[in-house]
DNA sequence: TAAAAAAAAGGTGTAAACACGTTGTTAATG
DNA sequence: CATTAACAACGTGTTTACACCTTTTTTTTA
C-alpha cells in the first residue's frame, strides 16, 4: 500500500457506473477507494464509518438527496473534502450550480479514465479542476448571477401542478385554495419569471427540472 | 482462456461508464469484451473488424447513431447476435421501443454487476432476458400497439410552435395561415392524442422529443 | 373531368386564462 | 399595541383557448 495515495469516494445512484469508476479508479496506483455511496443520504452515513476521502466523485441526479445538496452539506460539515462534480451531459446549468454548491470542478461521464485521474489529481492538489472551457461562458455565467429566483412553497407546487392538463380551477381544488389564490400563485410566478402564459410555466418548469417525467 | 466465454460488446457514449462496464465485466471469467464502441455508427466499423460478439450492451441515447437505430441495424444485418438494452432510468417508453427493435431485453444502469451478468447469460442463451416487470405494464403495452400517430408537417410544425409563448393567433402568422386553420390543427392534434389543452401538447411534444430544448 | 377527400377558412358561443385593483387575515416586528 | 408585510381571497373585465359546425378551396383519384 502506498503512501501518499489520494483517497476517493464515489456517491452515484447507477450502481453499474459507480462499482464501474470504482473498478477503473482502483486500479490507479495513485488512488484509493474508500467507499461508494447510493445518495447523498447513504453518504452521510458512510462519512461517520469510513476514513474520510480527500475527493468525493459526486454525481448530480440522484433520488432521496441530490448531489447539490449533498455537495452543500459535505463542504459545511468537512470544508477540507473537495467535491468534484460528474455530469451526464454538459449542462451548463446543472455545473454552475454545482459550483455555486461548493464543487471544486467537475468531469463528464464521457470523459477518458486518465482525464478522470488527471481532475481527481489537480483538485486534490489544488482544490480546483476547471477543464477546457474555462475562458466560455462558465466564467461569465458563475459571475453574473442568474440564479433561480426564490419561490414559495405554493408557488412552488402550484408550478408544478400547471405541468398537467388540470384547469387553474382543478388546480385550486386541489391544493385546497380558492381559485383566486390560485391566480395570485400564477402572477407571482410571471412576474418573477418575466413570464406570460401558462405554457411558458410549463416550459420553465421542465427546463429546471422542477417537473419531472 | 476459457472455453465457452460469452463475447460482449458495448456500446455507450460515455467513455467512463463504458470502460467501467467493460472492467466489471471483465473480471467475470465467464465474459470477455470483445469491442467498445462509442455509438452505432462505430459500432457497424468494429463489427467488420473484430470477431463478432454473441451479446451488445447497448445504450439508447446516443449521439451519431442511437440505440434503436444500432439495434435496428445489428439485428438486420447480424440477427444471431443478441442486443441487451441499458438505460438509465426505468422509462417504459424508451424500453418498449428498444424491444421493437430488436432488443432481447433490457437492463438498468441501476443493477449490480452480478445482475448485469445474470442477464447477460440469459440472453446468450435463451435469446431473452425479461426481469422483474415481466407481468406489468410491459407484456401489455408491448402487444398493444401504441405507436406514435401520424401527424401532417403542418401539424407538426404547429406542435413545435405550440411550445412556445406564442398565442394561436401569433402562431398562425408565422405559419402564414388564417387563425381558423391554425384550430383545425389543434382539433386534430387534440383528437389524435387524446388531449384538450394546450399544456398538453407541451408536455407531449417534449416527452416525444419533438420539441427539444 | 367529375366526384370525393383533404386542407383551409369562417361563424359563433363558451370556458379558461390572464390582468389589475381591492379587501380581509394572519403573523412578524417595531 | 399599532404597524407592516405577506398571503389569501374577491370583483370585474379582457383576451385567449377551446368546441362545434359550416363553407370554400385545393388536391386526389376514380
Amino acid at each position: 500500500m502506498e503512501r501518499d495515495q489520494i483517497h476517493i469516494a464515489i456517491v452515484d445512484d447507477h450502481t453499474l457506473f459507480r462499482n464501474g469508476v470504482a473498478a477503473l479508479m482502483s486500479e490507479f496506483e495513485e488512488l484509493k477507494v474508500v467507499f461508494e455511496a447510493e445518495n447523498g443520504e447513504q453518504l452521510q452515513q458512510m462519512l461517520v464509518k469510513y476514513p474520510l476521502p480527500q475527493v468525493i466523485l459526486m454525481d448530480i441526479n440522484m433520488p432521496v438527496m441530490d448531489g447539490y445538496a449533498a455537495t452543500k452539506w459535505v463542504k459545511e460539515t468537512h470544508p477540507e473534502v473537495k467535491v468534484l462534480a460528474l455530469s451526464m451531459f454538459e449542462d451548463d446549468k446543472a455545473v454552475i450550480r454545482m459550483i455555486r454548491c461548493g464543487a471544486g470542478g467537475y468531469v463528464l461521464k464521457e470523459s477518458r479514465p486518465s482525464e478522470l485521474l488527471e481532475a481527481i489529481k489537480t483538485i486534490a492538489d489544488k482544490g480546483v479542476y476547471i477543464n477546457e472551457m474555462v475562458s466560455g461562458k462558465l466564467i461569465r455565467s458563475v459571475s453574473g448571477n442568474d440564479d433561480l429566483p426564490v419561490f414559495t412553497s405554493k408557488e412552488f407546487e402550484f408550478l408544478k401542478l400547471s405541468c398537467s392538463e388540470l384547469t387553474y380551477k382543478e388546480i385550486a381544488d386541489q391544493m385546497f385554495v380558492s381559485p383566486r389564490t390560485v391566480d395570485n400563485y400564477r402572477e407571482a410566478l410571471f412576474q418573477k419569471l418575466n413570464l406570460k402564459s401558462r405554457t411558458g410555466l410549463v416550459l420553465y418548469a421542465i427546463q429546471n427540472d422542477i417537473f419531472k417525467f
